[in-house]
RNA sequence: GGAUGGAUUCCCGAGUGGCCAAAGGGGGCAGACUGUAAAUCUGUUAGCAGCGCUUUCGAAGGUUCGAAUCCUUCUCCAUCCA
């Protein structure tokens, strides 16, 4: 069997969405020819699993030799996106726009070797934010149709709620990027996120257009679980790369309790796992997918955070969910706020600890039989302790199956 | 610019003077069952020093013994007409 091609290796991973021109991709793709952009928007200051996802498409098409350039939307973060929103997005600040414009950058460069020749990052606000009105408008607003601008997909959700005029030119600013690094730097791809099609499609027009050239637009998959919404979000916001704000075990125990119908597909859009392997998993059933998850799991955490955080994360799964303890598990130090006479009660540790946001859900909790000291469910509310005693020995409260810290003093 | 309708708790949505911390659904959380999955069933879902108190129905004032509900002004949104 011949060894497949760059092209379908991402086909049979599923990460590709809509294409242009299915021909002409493959074949740039596959012979390495592609200058291929994709946009970041500085909407955060840290990354996400979509970000990650998109990145990882970069390192997979570098590695069959194309060049990606890593755009950062120091000038369409001034606008805002509404593709496929239902809401308008709060304004972000010029501060804010820099501020996780720099936190992208330091992130990414984890992911992509930008090293000489192999991929570039620009920031579109070099362009944008010097256009002016007017002559802007001639350049390119007799090349777009409201009229059809009005009919994509992307603005749907918005014809109902409102779309105002500063999102709808989104799609116009977008296109221009495009046209600008086409221009630059022969840039002749452009990828995103599926719902991001209609935005790039403007791209390609306008580049045909003004240019008459020919230039390829690819979407991937939005990863979204088998209830149709969007994965990497969590009640408490979103699962991002930033050990900081998502600690490397909340990441891997996020992946590691995906539901069954989507282990499969997320092994296939997110891991470097060659997919032969991956076939072989996918006749796994039952209990035995379980084992998929937690490769899953461990992959995604060691390309994010790296092997020792990886196998950190995993132990403590590990340890936690066999017999109730582990060594490296998140950990709450008790602060004199927290002691009153040298005790402190269960309530108290369960709200300063962050384990619930309010002494009265604390409260139900316990009544419910949600809480509990090592193995033991906790009944009484008022259960105190002894602060010397929890300096020599820590207790493990937990609420719930997967919520746990070690309360030291 | 004009007319009309609207803003309720995490979301949708009921509530037109006291019985309202506010129906119902969704979502969340917890329990049972399991495989750290799904489905299902049960409980729960403003805060606090628990049986009581405090803050909540777009914002600010007012009427009233008493207001999510009535009045005034303001802000925002939607639809229709220009």
């Amino acid at each position: 069997m011949s060894k497949m091609t760059a092209y379908e290796d991402l086909q049979a991973r599923g990460l590709i969405a809509q294409v242009t021109n299915e021909k002409e991709i493959s074949n740039m793709i596959n012979q390495g020819k592609a200058i291929f952009y994709i946009g970041f928007d500085p909407t955060a200051d840290s990354l996400h699993v979509g970000h990650f996802m998109a990145l990882c498409l970069m390192k997979r098409l570098q590695l069959s030799g194309n060049r990606p350039i890593v755009l950062l939307g120091g000038g369409t973060g001034m606008i805002g996106d509404p593709s496929g929103k239902s809401d308008m997005r709060k304004m972000l600040t010029a501060e804010d726009i820099d501020h996780n414009i720099a936190c992208f950058k330091k992130q990414m460069s984890n992911f992509i070797d930008f090293g000489e020749g192999k991929a570039i990052m620009v920031n579109n606000a070099d362009w944008l934010m010097s256009l002016n009105y007017v002559e802007l408008l001639r350049e390119v607003g007799p090349h777009f149709s409201v009229n059809r601008m009005l009919s994509a997909e992307c603005y749907k959700q918005r014809m109902e709620k409102g779309l105002s005029f500063l999102e709808f030119n989104y799609m116009i600013m977008q296109s221009y990027d495009f046209y600008m690094l086409f221009q630059k730097y022969g840039c002749n791809m452009q990828f995103g996120g599926d719902d991001q099609w209609s935005n790039m499609l403007g791209g390609t027009e306008l580049i045909r257009r003004k240019l008459g050239e020919d230039a390829h637009a690819m979407t991937i998959t939005l990863l979204l679980n088998s209830e149709g919404k969007k994965m990497g979000k969590t009640e408490s916001g979103a699962v991002w790369l930033d050990p900081e704000k998502t600690t490397p075990f909340e990441f891997f125990q996020y992946w590691r309790n995906v539901s069954d119908a989507d282990v499969i597909k997320c092994i296939k859009l997110l891991t470097f796992i060659p997919i032969e392997e991956i076939q072989k998993m996918e006749v796994w059933e039952g209990s035995e997918l379980n084992q998929a998850k937690e490769i899953l799991a461990y992959e995604l955490t060691k390309m994010v955070h790296g092997d020792e955080e990886a196998d950190k994360a995993k132990e403590a799964s590990h340890a936690l969910f066999s017999t109730g303890t582990a060594v490296d598990m998140p950990t709450y130090v008790l602060t004199a706020e927290d002691i009153a006479d040298g005790k402190t009660d269960i309530l108290t540790i369960l709200h300063a600890s962050g384990l619930v946001p309010s002494k009265s859900e604390g409260r139900r909790a316990i009544q419910q039989g949600g809480v509990s000291i090592g193995d033991e469910k906790v009944t009484d509310v008022y259960l105190s302790f002894d602060v010397n005693t929890l300096k020599t020995e820590p207790i493990i409260v937990k609420r719930g199956k997967k919520n746990f810290r070690k309360i030291e003093a």
